[in-house]
DNA sequence: ACAGCAGGGTCTACGCTGTAGACATGCGTC
DNA sequence: GACGCATGTCTACAGCGTAGACCCTGCTGT
């Protein structure tokens, strides 16, 4: 098997579906494609760029919602579907959760917000603003969700916690909750305008 | 100086605003005590209970708000108080965004989010999954904020790429945008009910 | 056909990390 | 005085990302 960034890549989200976050260490990597660690900085900067570049390939999976759909159920489509994905992806999932979509399966889903809100009837700089909150929201949401999944975490014991009925940290419920919230509040915003 | 948890703590606060999160490691912080790193062991199971101490007492600064004040004037003080000690703390800060507020402090300031919540009219189930809404959204927000004063970081670059006027990836008013929405969706919720 | 060059793979090594486990020391209690 | 317990020290381990030098192989220019 060649040794290119895509080889690279997909063998690293494999290893991180098998093994979690923390297989994926160059040394680990390397291992799985057979090849000196060093090798693989023949293809990518550093371990933050590979990163990045399997994060982008796992959000590839999430489909674009059909534009003749209301602009609000098109953003519910987009993050809890960028969700599920990294969810099937648990170890990059928390590299998802804590970058900037850059790549362009992530640019391709941002663009879909913005034209979403602007649908909604938010001015250009509300739509920024308003898509910056929506991602932060969803990456925090998602990154309890993978935190929460670890016994020894912290989340994890406010679940235990709080226990009386279903885990609610980091459960979709729980996000399609606050979800609900902001985009009850974008409406209100262009309402007002 | 006596080795005490607080005297640790206090150390590796003081360390981490000189000289940012990465310089907070075991040796590092011994160093600034002038004890070996294995001593701090003696009063701290690991590094991370160290560090959530660490944050808690961050935390401590931030005042609970008069309950004389309307339910949402007291989420937004608190949530952006803590934002503020946190970036007053740049090196904990991304440490309080990625943890539940388990802290005597960090306990304090979610119950006085719960009760606010209920006082706008929230059922109990509706007050737990609004403040995660919450919390989660500051923390992402607050992380944001952190990582997009490094030069290098991606958040950055998403601020060098909208270029136009002011930075808006993590600025306070992006932060106070998206809490206006969460808020207002909370109103809308409540209404309802 | 042959020299040269560049791209890709390998090897070694550096400086760093968290922390387990054994050892030393000092103090309060019986 | 003898013990036990708390505390600090030392060494060591297994791992990390990656810089820098080296080597091989295949293509290109002449």
């Amino acid at each position: 098997m060649a040794l290119t960034p895509a080889v690279i890549a997909q063998a690293t989200l494999a290893l991180g579906d098998r093994e979690g976050a923390s297989a994926m260490s160059m040394r680990r990597i390397a291992a799985t494609l057979a090849c000196d660690p060093m090798a693989i900085y023949r293809h990518y900067p550093n371990r933050r760029a590979l990163l990045d570049a399997v994060a982008d390939s796992a959000v590839e999976e999430v489909a674009v919602p059909a534009e003749s759909e209301p602009w609000d159920q098109r953003i519910r489509a987009v993050l809890t579907g960028v969700r599920e994905a990294a969810l099937r992806h648990p170890g990059v999932a928390e590299h998802i959760a804590s970058r900037p979509p850059l790549g362009p399966a992530g640019r391709r889903l941002a663009a879909a917000i913005m034209a979403a809100l602007a649908e909604a009837g938010l001015g250009p700089a509300d739509v920024v603003k308003a898509s910056q909150a929506l991602i932060a929201y969803s990456a925090a949401g998602l990154r309890m969700a993978v935190e929460a999944g670890a016994p020894d975490d912290r989340w994890h014991q406010v679940n235990e916690a709080l226990r009386g009925e279903t885990p609610v940290v980091g459960s979709a419920e729980q996000f399609d909750y606050g979800l609900r919230l902001l985009l009850d509040g974008i409406r209100a915003t262009a309402a007002r305008s």
